[in-house]
DNA sequence: TCAATGTGCAACCATTCGGTTGCATGTATG
DNA sequence: CATACATGCAACCGAATGGTTGCACATTGA
């Protein structure tokens, strides 16, 4: 699913919003596909918070989880991610542009 | 103030991460520096909610303000969200290149 | 087989969040 | 000056959030 209408941006950012979400997104990126268990080491927080997290952010579109045995591996879908950069892309042209029609106003 | 490490953008993305935030964001971008006054009409919710919404954007660096008279006018500022930008950017950056590696062990 | 490992589920808790209402204050304007 | 307008401040409220603990269940491996 893609972003359509600025407010459907909110829950990607919303996301990405929380400390402990941001660093298991980050620990995802660099270090590739991971399992819950290897996720927590060194996160500072419980298992299942990490696993309510990434919960949070795989109904945010971020991530993607499947199971391999007895443990849950998780890995990084970076499609939502393109979209929210997009959409801040956007805000800020439209921004720039609204600036060069106050410019050309002022200066007419 | 700019973005240091990784969990610094947490704030950022948090203030973008609410659905009137994201509007009153949007509303600054296209229409340019606006009162409180003037954002609210139309935003569903409540003068004082916006006025919330404005503060917490202006804590996390994404918008500015002033007094012009009886009514205090805001404006958005692009920076953090340049900023916020750049670190989706890295984390895609460093997705695609693990990806790459994991490929070419793959192959070898 | 049996113990260790990795998860999932559920309940619970304190805090934060988004929102409201009520009232006081400052500023234009007739 | 009196009124309307725009905002700020503070208290309050219900719901969501981030976190924990305890326990049950599946899988691995000695």
């Amino acid at each position: 699913m893609s972003i359509r209408s600025p407010q459907g941006a909110a829950p990607v950012f919303a996301a990405l919003g929380d400390p402990t979400r941001l660093q298991v997104v980050d620990r995802l990126s660099s270090g590739g596909p991971s399992s819950i268990a290897v996720l927590t080491t060194g996160c500072g927080v419980s298992r299942q918070a990490v696993a309510k997290h990434l919960r949070v952010l795989a109904e945010a579109g971020l991530v993607r989880g499947w199971r391999r045995g007895r443990e849950s591996v998780w890995e990084l879908e970076t499609r939502q991610l393109a979209e929210a950069r997009q959409y801040l892309d956007a805000v800020s042209g439209q921004w720039e542009a609204a600036l060069g029609r106050l410019k050309a106003f002022v200066e007419q």
